[in-house]
DNA sequence: GTCTACTGCTTCGAATTCGAAGGGCATGGC
DNA sequence: GCCATGCCCTTCGAATTCGAAGCAGTAGAC
C-alpha cells in the first residue's frame, strides 16, 4: 500500500515553519518577562490565569492538566510550588473523594494583576504589533477550527501501529 | 504615564490562547509520533531536517541554535547525543577556527528520511486537515510578517523597560 | 454485599532544559 | 606586534519535565 506523496506543500510547510518558530519566539519572550515581573513559569502563569478566569477560582488538577496541555506528574509538582508559594490551595474535592480542587488565593491574584499588564505587553508587541485588526480576526477564524480538530482528536494513546485486520 | 488598557481584545486573546494551544497539542502528538518512529525528540528532528534541508548538509552550531530557538548549551547536549548516535558529525570550521561545523550523516539522512512522512502524516492530520487551501495560504500570510517582526525583535536582553527617549 | 474496572492524584527515577561561568579564537585600536 | 573586546562552544549545577508504577476512591455488574 504506497503512501501519500510524503510532502506537504510549500505553502503548508512554511506556514507550519512558520508557526513553530512564531510560538517558540514568543514562549521564550514570555517566559522571561514573567520570570523577571513575578519570578513565574510559564505554566504557573497559564495555572493562575486559568484559576483566575474560572467563576469560582477553582478547578480540578485534571481540567487544569487538560487545559494547558500537561502532565499529570508535571502539574502536581507545579501545584506544590505554587501551593508552597501561597498562590493557590489544594483541597478535597466534596463531591469526589478522590479528586482534588484547586482555588487561587488574594495572593494568586495580586501576583495574576501585577504581571499580566507586562505579559499582554509582550503578547501584542510581538505577536499583534504587525497585525491588522481584521488580520487578527482572520487568524482567530482559521485557529479555531484547528483547535477544536485537535481536541476531537485521540487525545494520547490510539497509536495507529495497531493493525487492526478489519480496519 | 497612563498605561494602555491591560487588556486585548477578546478576539486577540481567543487568538492567543488558540495558538498556545494549538502548538502545544501539536508538539505533543509530533514528539509522540517521532518518539515511536525514529526514538527522536522534537528538537533532534528539527536539527536533523535542518541539516538535510541545508545545500551542504551542514551548519554552524549558533546558527542551528538560533534557527530552532534554543539554547547553546542545550544544542551541545543535543549535538553530542546525535553524534554518539551517528546522525551527525561535528567539525572544526575551516574558516573559523572557533566555530563547529555540524554535518548530517547518511545514517542521519536515512533516519530523517524513515521518520519525515510520520511526521508529515501527524501534521496535515492535526493541522491542515479543518484547513482549505486557501485557509492555509490565509495562515501562511498572517504568520510570515509575525516571523518576520519577532525575527527583528531584540532577541533575548534588551528589556522593553527601556523607555527609549529619542529613538 | 462484594468484586472488578476505571478515574484522579502522587511518588519515583531518568532525561532534558537553561543560565552562568570558563577557555580559546578573531577583530580592531594603538 | 600587543592588548582589549567580543564571539563561539563547552562544562557545570539546579530546576523542570515526563512516563511508569502505586495508592486511594467510585461506579457498575452480579
Amino acid at each position: 500500500m504506497p503512501d501519500s506523496p510524503p510532502s506537504l506543500d510549500p505553502v503548508q510547510l512554511g506556514a507550519y515553519f512558520d508557526l513553530i518558530e512564531v510560538t517558540s519566539l514568543l514562549r521564550h519572550a514570555v517566559e522571561q518577562q514573567l520570570r523577571e515581573a513575578g519570578d513565574l513559569s510559564y505554566v504557573q502563569f497559564q495555572l493562575l490565569a486559568r484559576l483566575g478566569d474560572s467563576p469560582t477560582g477553582s478547578h480540578r488538577m485534571t481540567d487544569l492538566a487538560d487545559g494547558v496541555v500537561y502532565s499529570r506528574s508535571g502539574l502536581t509538582y507545579q501545584a506544590g510550588l505554587l501551593e508552597k508559594a501561597g498562590l493557590v490551595v489544594r483541597a478535597p474535592s466534596p463531591d469526589d473523594e478522590r479528586s482534588i480542587t484547586v482555588t487561587i488565593t488574594d495572593a494568586g491574584r495580586a501576583l495574576l494583576a501585577k504581571v499580566l499588564p507586562g505579559h499582554i505587553e509582550v503578547v501584542r508587541g510581538l505577536l499583534f504589533e504587525p497585525l491588522s485588526r481584521d488580520d487578527v480576526k482572520a487568524l482567530a477564524g482559521l485557529l479555531a477550527p484547528v483547535r477544536d480538530h485537535m481536541r476531537a482528536t485521540p487525545p494520547r494513546s490510539a497509536a495507529p501501529r495497531r493493525r487492526k485486520g478489519g480496519a
